[in-house]
DNA sequence: ATTAAATGCTTTAATATTAAACTATTTAAT
DNA sequence: ATTAAATAGTTTAATATTAAAGCATTTAAT
C-alpha cells in the first residue's frame, strides 16, 4: 500500500495501479454511503432493498451472495428490516429450510425513493470521466475482476 | 448497484462502471486479505505497520489517516500491535498530547517478511493487465479520485 | 497572563461482522 | 426405506467499527 516500495517494474505498477484503485472506489462509495446513512439505512441493508426491488423475491442465500456478506450476518440483517417493516418474510411450502423474502409496501416506497438519489449520486462522481473513459474504466475493471475470479475457482 | 435500473444514458454507464469498479476492487483486496489474515493480522493492523514501515514513526492521528479509520479506532489497533509486541508507543516530550508509534523489532521483522509476498499477490492479480492498460486503469482511478476529493472539500 | 478554542487521544455504548457450532429439512446413494 | 451428505437458516462468542462525550494539553486571541 505504499509508494515508497522499491520492486520491479511489474510490482511497482501494479501496486500503485492497486492503491488508486481501491482509492477510487472508496472515495465514491463514502458519497453513496452518506447518503444511505442520511436515509437511516445501512450499508448492507441497502443492498438488501435494492437487490429486492431489481430482482424481486429472494431467499437468504441468494441475499448473502449479493451483498457479499455472511450467512449469520444476512440472518441480523433482514430481521432489523423487519423490524423497521420494510421487507417480508414467508417460510416456503416447498422446502421449509427457506423464506421468501420480498419488500414490503413501505420498503418497496422506501428503495424507489432513494435509489434514483444514489444513481444521481454516483452519476455525479462519474462526471469526471467522459463516456468514453467510462467504458474503458469498466473494461479494465471487468478485465481484473474477471481474471481473480477464475483464479478463486482454480483453487 | 443493478444493471436492470432503466436511467438515463450517463447514470447506466455511471452505474455499471460503479459496479464494475466495485467488484474489482473487492476481487483484488480480497486475495490480499486473505493473506493478511494468515498471518494473524487484521487489515488495520497491517495498514498501520505498512505505514510505519514506509513512512517511519508517525503519531494516531497520521496513523488514522493513512488506513482510514476513526481516532476512537485506531486507540484499539495500536493497542493491540502493543500486546502482540509489534510497535512501540512513546510519549512525545515536545507535545504530551501527542504519541510517538513505531515498528519493534519483532514488528519490523513480521511487515518486512509480509510486505513482500503482499506485493506479489498483488502483482499476480495485476497480471491481467499488461503495463499500458494498467497505466489507463491508474489515470482514470486517479481522475475520479481526484475529482472527488475536490467535491468533498467544496462543501 | 487569562481565557477560549483547537488538538490528540481514550472511553463508552451501540451496532456490524464473521466463523463456527447448531437445528431443521431436503436430496442422493444404497 | 434407510442412511449420509448437503443445504438453509439461526445462534453464539469474539472482534471491529464508529460516533459522541470526555480529559489533558497546546495554541491563539485578547
Amino acid at each position: 500500500m505504499s509508494t515508497h516500495y522499491k520492486g520491479t517494474k511489474e510490482e511497482v505498477s501494479a501496486l500503485d495501479c492497486f492503491i488508486k484503485l481501491l482509492r477510487a472506489s472508496e472515495s465514491v462509495n463514502a458519497a453513496a454511503v452518506r447518503q444511505i446513512q442520511a436515509n437511516g439505512l445501512t450499508e448492507s441493508q441497502f443492498g438488501v432493498l435494492e437487490a429486492l426491488l431489481h430482482l424481486g423475491t429472494l431467499n437468504q442465500n441468494q441475499l448473502a451472495g449479493k451483498i457479499l456478506k455472511s450467512g449469520g450476518n444476512i440472518t441480523l440483517v433482514i430481521d432489523n428490516l423487519l423490524k423497521h417493516g420494510l421487507v417480508v418474510k414467508e417460510k416456503r411450502s416447498d422446502d421449509r429450510r427457506c423464506y421468501w423474502i420480498s419488500l414490503s409496501g413501505r420498503g418497496k416506497e422506501l428503495i424507489s425513493r432513494i435509489f434514483p438519489e444514489h444513481v444521481r449520486i454516483i452519476t455525479e462522481r462519474f462526471a469526471a470521466l467522459d463516456s468514453e473513459e467510462q467504458k474503458q474504466l469498466a473494461l479494465l475493471c471487468r478485465k481484473l475482476g474477471t481474471a481473480n475470479h477464475n483464479q478463486e475457482e482454480e483453487k
